[in-house]
DNA sequence: TTAAAAGTGATAGTAATACTATTATATTTG
DNA sequence: CAAATATAATAGTATTACTATCACTTTTAA
């Protein structure tokens, strides 16, 4: 898989950036060292002059690339969602039992990985820790049914889809399919979250993972 | 229950704010104002300015109440989650049996109210608004660990503690009830969310709510 | 090869934000 | 009636989230 992913270039919606940061040095930069800062002193504190400065360039220079940061939370987030659709449709399009495939499609929205490695400028490891506590900021906006008409949660809802098919092949008769996925890959997130920073309301630990509860929960639920 | 409420102070962790907005006239006003401009303009969007404008008053006058916009949040989730957890406790009590009493709980924190009634500078139904789309953003910061060991959490903890004790009573056994319980709250605001924004990864809609879909899942998951 | 175009950096400037501090005035309470 | 408390008004600060301009360098295209 590594050498597969490092010739592929996940794809996002290019109205979210102005200069699309894959096609330069500068633009690579800015991706792997706004996931850093981003990480070390989160969203709400993070702004492009300190960005320009740990990269040793120009505020304004970053914005040739990204109108806003919220842009850029857009970009990562967008990225974030394709790059695991990517190993979703990649692990489980071999797998003819329905159950095995759902069920490999919930391992891989649960996981976290533990070493990064296919994209020379990302660090995946830190990327799900910002998305754990960045990722509902993206939509989570006046602005959002704006920026959903101008497709930037595209990857995400085709994400979600995709579990939702997978669910009804299981059982076509169930009527909250969608629900479930999105609720699923909703609490992946909120349960690592948890595991976090509020341990006395998760049963998730060092042994027990998202994926442990969540499989359980949708495979008792659709049998 | 109107009665019953109106004469009931919802208690809220008294570290969140300098002065009780509850003590006076203007503090009042600062919660009721609060709750319409944040629903009208996001809580990004909004600033002590903005509410001082609205309410005839000034700015340094809102600081005495509260030492930050994000404290001022802190103040409305706890109070809202102190309501429902007051409406749980209230609606169940007398439920004997386990699954009723489960099925209750989740009712009271999937719906939405049609009418505010019991507090008189409290809009509850526009309160439910902005709790689903501002709710995390009370805790996803980097304070987070600082401010769940002041209390600020509280409430929000114990009724899902509060929920997770049900899901025992009915299967004392089953491995996952913290996460299950955490999960149905954070779902029901989720898909009150996509229901508005992103219809098209929920099943949710006018005759499809939130409650139908977690009770289904909660009640086949325990059997 | 050379001229134009594109990319980057540096500097400056603006309106707004998220406060703090001070002083004056009004209201409540003992 | 004096003292304490609450509120209002004003001013000030550092930072944010940009926009604009200009200079310099590198790339590209004729």
């Amino acid at each position: 898989m590594i050498n597969l992913l490092s010739n592929l270039k996940i794809s996002v919606p290019d109205k979210i950036f102005i200069k699309d940061p894959e096609s330069s040095e500068l633009g690579k930069r800015i991706i792997e060292h706004s996931i850093l800062l981003i990480d070390e002193i989160g969203f709400d504190s993070f702004t492009f002059k300190k960005l320009g400065q740990k990269i040793g360039s120009n505020e304004s220079s970053i914005y040739r690339y990204f109108e806003s940061k919220h842009k850029l939370l857009l970009y990562l987030t967008s990225w974030y969602w394709a790059w695991v659709e990517y190993q979703l449709v990649f692990a489980t399009h071999n797998i003819s039992n329905p159950n095995d495939k759902l069920d490999k499609a919930i391992e891989i929205v649960t996981r976290t990985v533990k070493q990064d490695s296919n994209f020379s400028h990302i660090n995946e490891v830190i990327l799900i820790r910002i998305i754990v506590s960045e990722n509902s900021k993206s939509y989570l906006t006046k602005e959002v049914d704006v920026e959903n008409k101008e497709g930037y949660f595209v990857v995400y809802k085709r994400l979600i889809i995709r579990i939702s098919d997978m669910i009804l092949s299981i059982n076509p008769k169930y009527p909250y399919a969608l629900s479930l996925a999105s609720t699923i890959v909703e609490s992946a997130l909120h349960q690592h979250f948890l595991k976090e920073h509020f341990k006395s309301i998760t049963n998730c630990n060092d042994k027990v993972s998202p994926y442990n509860f969540l499989s359980h929960l949708t495979l008792t639920t659709l049998r």
